[in-house]
DNA sequence: TTTTGACTTTTTGATTCATTTGTTCTAATA
DNA sequence: TATTAGAACAAATGAATCAAAAAGTCAAAA
């Protein structure tokens, strides 16, 4: 086993560990114990316990984006982009249990301002997502010729106010209703032809 | 000067001292001395200190209410009237400047969950205003037929993470033009006409 | 190169205690 | 009777202390 590969295994076990505890409750030696190895030997691996933790919410953050991506890479109608998008994007969540009881216990992961956003660079190609999708479709004539920036912010902070609403804050099911009619309205004022073709 | 009148009064002593201190930092004989009387005496007119706060918070947020929705009755047509209230509603804020201050200090008054909102009976009259809007608007035919519930609460919403981006973290002017994007583009999905008339 | 145990430094949590502040009450006053 | 102030009490706060726990370092071993 090499470094690269003992440094996920740590990283799986932080993961679990920052689920279950939190990030103040777990300690390093539960990290340790957990990989099988000292305390002190994990910070051959770990620059300290802040860095470990923010590595483990980034791997997720990143693999969640990525997943995003590519079910849209799989799309090719730049409405059916946008609408798996916002989609996928919204669900993942449910399925991510580690990640959402990190999400519960350190709300600040999720920001309504980019400016105290610690996971920036992972939004921020998120974003640039959304933003290629907008400039695909005013390109295609399909989407009205939005401004483009601030329509890419717009869709995010929507976005992620709405994870902050169903997951960190689990408002209940009916969340979910508002996010679909507000895809709706969102697509509709969108496009420029009616045919939006999704319920 | 009857009693009244005197409530009014150390209110709106107390809404300044909120706004300059913040609600730890201000004691009820700050309140007293500005309003001259004797700490003890204040209690004739106050339940307690947080009520105190409370309700100074929740005329503010009253007057607020009752200015936008004043401007809308004010308003013939329907688009117009959303256009009004949206406007109206985000602008408020820059002017009143101790309720800025005081959200400021205090970010727990804007709540993205209605459940833990304290002022949810004022809040939930602003929503109504938003529905009465909707429901006119998809009678005379003007919008979409929406899920007016789900697109109330949706536009709320919205409206609140806005209102927190923009005045409760400042995060400078560029939330205004993401305001207005957004609108152009909700009032567009909502109206079934194309003359949405406003830019 | 990787690991460990012993070590130091920093943080945390519990406790104390004086001070401030919130709250109540009683008697005076207008 | 409605309003006020002063005294008194109760609760919250903040500073200080201190021991335990956890974070982080390092020289030497494997």
């Amino acid at each position: 086993m090499d470094k690269a590969e003992k440094q996920n295994k740590i990283l799986d076990a932080a993961l679990k560990l920052f689920a279950l505890y939190g990030f103040r409750k777990t300690t390093l030696e539960d990290v340790a114990e957990k990989v099988g190895m000292t305390k002190s030997n994990l910070y051959f691996y770990v620059n300290n316990k802040r860095d470990l933790y923010e590595k483990t919410v980034s791997r997720s953050l990143r693999r969640w984006r990525d997943l995003v991506a590519e079910a849209v890479a799989d799309t090719d109608d730049v409405v059916e982009k946008f609408s798996v998008m916002a989609k996928k994007s919204f669900e993942y969540l449910a399925a991510d249990e580690d990640l959402r009881a990190i999400s519960i216990k350190d709300p600040s992961i999720f920001t309504l301002t980019s400016g105290e956003d610690r996971f920036y660079e992972i939004n921020y190609e998120a974003m640039q997502l959304i933003k290629s999708i907008l400039v695909q479709g005013i390109e295609e004539g399909r989407f009205y010729p939005v401004d483009v920036d601030h329509t890419t912010e717009l869709f995010f902070s929507i976005y992620i106010m709405f994870l902050i609403k169903t997951y960190v804050k689990s408002e209940g099911i009916s969340t979910v209703g508002m996010y679909d009619e507000g895809l709706k309205i969102i697509l509709r004022g969108l496009c420029r032809d009616q045919k939006v073709s999704r319920a």
